[in-house]
DNA sequence: AAACTCTACTACCGTGTGGCAATATAATGA
DNA sequence: TCATTATATTGCCACACGGTAGTAGAGTTT
């Protein structure tokens, strides 16, 4: 049983923790973070947290593309698209490069795909196991 | 400059798609993937886009711990970690096991550190870019 | 049993944000 | 110049979600 050493932990109101981008992350490794550096990793982990997004995403995985091009091929809508690749845009995911009329997009760097196949890994796993899972559970009721 | 098939692609509203679990992640790789799969990869992010979740992260790479050592080292409030733990365990980014009276989580998949350890490079590598860019900017302004 | 500890849950509030429609801006062509 | 196409922006609404206080329940100690 674990031992306290102060009763109330005088909880520092968790809001007002806005940050100042920059310096932060040092140190790699996701131990021993700053709080600046852990606002930069879940602002990232946010931008990629929609499904439209991550569609995106997905569609500039074979190449650059301009807007009209990336609205065909998710059937979102302009506007949301127009906001989600300034969000991305900002976010250093993908790179904007007038070319006349258009404005193509592309993913800035390719190692994001690597994250996302190391996602991809992670949740396959995680599946398997709940269907091994569940597929224990069952047995076990047909052995009743 | 790229021709359109269809005046008003019709847009399907994009509000509608809600997600049944499962099956999904079949063929790993950003690419081709379907809708649900998507969703999950989404989701997962989606919840590894808060600090206080990250801090809790954080705070389990050196081990299982239960609740109240966690309220201790993040300094947040009881019903939030109490929420946060529970959302990061339906997610299966932590591991729940009770010992007694107390409660002890766990990182499920050690992957998940390698995975941020990914993400900080790339974070990295933007900062960088960034600050030579800073650099470039102001060596400019200089030389005028 | 009563008091205490640990964890979970509920209700509430404020904020952030996704989708949408309408409008604005920019570049091109007639 | 005027019309057209491509992209960006704004305002609005609905909804999801984080933080907080209060409460509940389970286990432990006295």
């Amino acid at each position: 049983m674990p031992t306290k050493s102060a009763k109330k932990p005088v909880a520092v109101p968790e809001k007002a923790r806005k940050v100042n981008v920059s310096q932060a992350v040092d140190e790699c490794g996701i131990s021993k973070l700053t709080p600046e550096a852990l606002s930069l990793m879940a602002n990232f982990f946010k931008v990629l947290s929609e499904v439209s997004r991550l569609q995106i995403v997905c569609t500039l995985k074979t190449g650059a593309k301009n807007v009209t091009e990336i609205i065909e091929e998710t059937g979102l809508g302009q506007a949301n698209v127009s906001k989600h690749l300034k969000m991305l845009a900002q976010a250093g995911v993908v790179a904007r490069e007038q070319r006349g009329i258009c404005v193509y997009y592309r993913i800035a760097n390719p190692f994001l795909f690597e994250l996302c196949d190391l996602v991809c890994d992670v949740l396959t796993m995680q599946v398997e196991q709940q269907s091994q899972q569940l597929q224990q559970l069952s047995q076990l009721r047909q052995s009743r």
